[in-house]
DNA sequence: GAGGCGTGGTT
DNA sequence: TAACCAAGCCT
């Protein structure tokens, strides 16, 4: 790792907030500085690319003008404006951190990073994206562009992915940024990250800033930033029971504790669970098996079909889905007393929330009905 | 500190 | 297809 003199910072801060000023991205978050919005689109953009928040962060304002709004919104509709954009902890944490401050601080936002890192589901980068963006603080806000950036800048070859490094990064970055621009060069530095200095296939060459690119000049690029490997997805076994009633299709509400979170989706059972307590079973004897179990629990008797190309696949961050459709029409309405869930008719199903691995199982099995006729 | 938590785009 | 990446946080 190298460091810059007095007179290199100044040099690349004027150089680098120039660039910004002639250059810098129109986004509808970067209309004012209002902590409010700042805070929405950092939560927004928290792993998730500029292109794909853009019609998020638009809707979400129109529906969530303030933090008030936001306090008081009921969780299904929040749910129904993150619907698709992931990581929907995100914003339960959101309406949970609008309420902590509009009780435990009169609705005042904290000017600090260190008070605003006190609301939960803001962490080091979005404090600092805050505390520099909306209040003029001088601190850093360290993200996978910052990273990358920094790292190439300044041949800095700590493993990004270990929680150390991010002190490493601020450190270093407290003695780089603006202490007049302190947001701008934040935001500098990620339009950079996402220009010039890209992950992949970076046009160094023509980069504003290449003459301080160390990384650059000596042609070792590639060596930066150092990061482990993630691990790989796991594969997970399920099926899907599509029960179409008189009155609409079944539908279960995720727990709070698992994957997808209130979410709605199908009924699913583990498959992987079922062939670990009853290893006989085979590939068609599981089938009756899982009726079985739906049988017991719903007291409803029925058959589940296979449909013609049941399987659906959908890979998260860390586990790998196989999802087997069956279906089931019944003559009869359910009774839910003994099943923890919803019968929904189709017209109404643009109210659920829906995570995108059920988008999926639902047009799988709209495919298959249109086989039918 | 390592692993859980989504999705879409790119190679 | 598999692997990697994108304005991370929580436990």
């Amino acid at each position: 790792m190298i460091e810059w003199s007095d007179a290199t910072i100044k040099e690349f801060q004027t150089t680098l907030l120039a660039w910004y000023d002639a250059n810098r991205r129109d986004l509808p978050w970067r209309q004012d500085h209002d902590p409010y919005h700042v805070w929405v689109s950092e939560i927004m953009l928290q792993q998730t690319q500029v292109n794909t928040v853009i019609p998020y962060y638009q809707r979400f304002m129109a529906s969530f003008p303030t933090v008030e709004k936001l306090a008081q919104a009921p969780e299904e509709q929040l749910l129904k404006a993150w619907e698709g954009l992931g990581y929907y902890s995100r914003v339960r944490n959101m309406q949970r951190a609008a309420r902590q401050l509009l009780t435990d601080n009169g609705g005042q936002w904290p000017h600090t990073k260190a008070e605003l890192q006190k609301l939960v589901g803001i962490g080091p980068y979005t404090a600092g994206a805050i505390a520099s963006i909306a209040f003029n603080q001088p601190e850093p806000a360290v993200d996978g562009n910052a990273f990358r950036v920094f790292s190439q800048l300044l041949e800095i070859d700590a493993d990004i992915t270990k929680p150390q490094s991010r002190s490493l990064f601020e450190e270093v970055i407290r003695k780089i940024i603006s202490k007049d621009r302190p947001g701008d060069f934040n935001q500098a530095i990620m339009d950079l990250g996402s220009s010039y200095m890209t992950a992949k296939n970076p046009d160094n060459e023509h980069s504003p800033v290449k003459k301080f690119n160390q990384a650059y000049l000596d042609g070792r690029l590639d060596e930066f930033p150092v990061r482990s490997k993630r691990l790989k997805p796991v594969d997970k076994q399920y099926f899907a029971l599509v029960i179409e009633t008189p009155g609409g299709f079944l539908f279960q509400q995720r727990a709070s504790n698992e994957l997808l979170a209130k979410l709605w989706l199908f009924p699913l059972v583990d498959a992987d669970q079922l062939k670990e307590s009853h290893p006989e079973l085979n590939a068609t004897t599981i089938i009756k098996a899982v009726e079985e179990k739906f049988v017991s629990e719903t007291e409803i008797q029925t058959e589940l079909q296979l449909i013609d190309t049941p399987i659906v696949n959908h890979t998260f961050t860390h586990q790998k889905w196989h999802v087997t459709l069956l279906y089931a029409k019944l003559q009869e309405e359910l009774d839910l007393s003994h099943f923890s869930g919803k019968v929904v008719p189709v017209k109404k199903f643009a109210t659920l929330a829906w995570p995108t691995v059920q988008k999926k199982l639902w047009q799988a099995f709209k495919k298959r009905q249109i086989q039918l006729f």
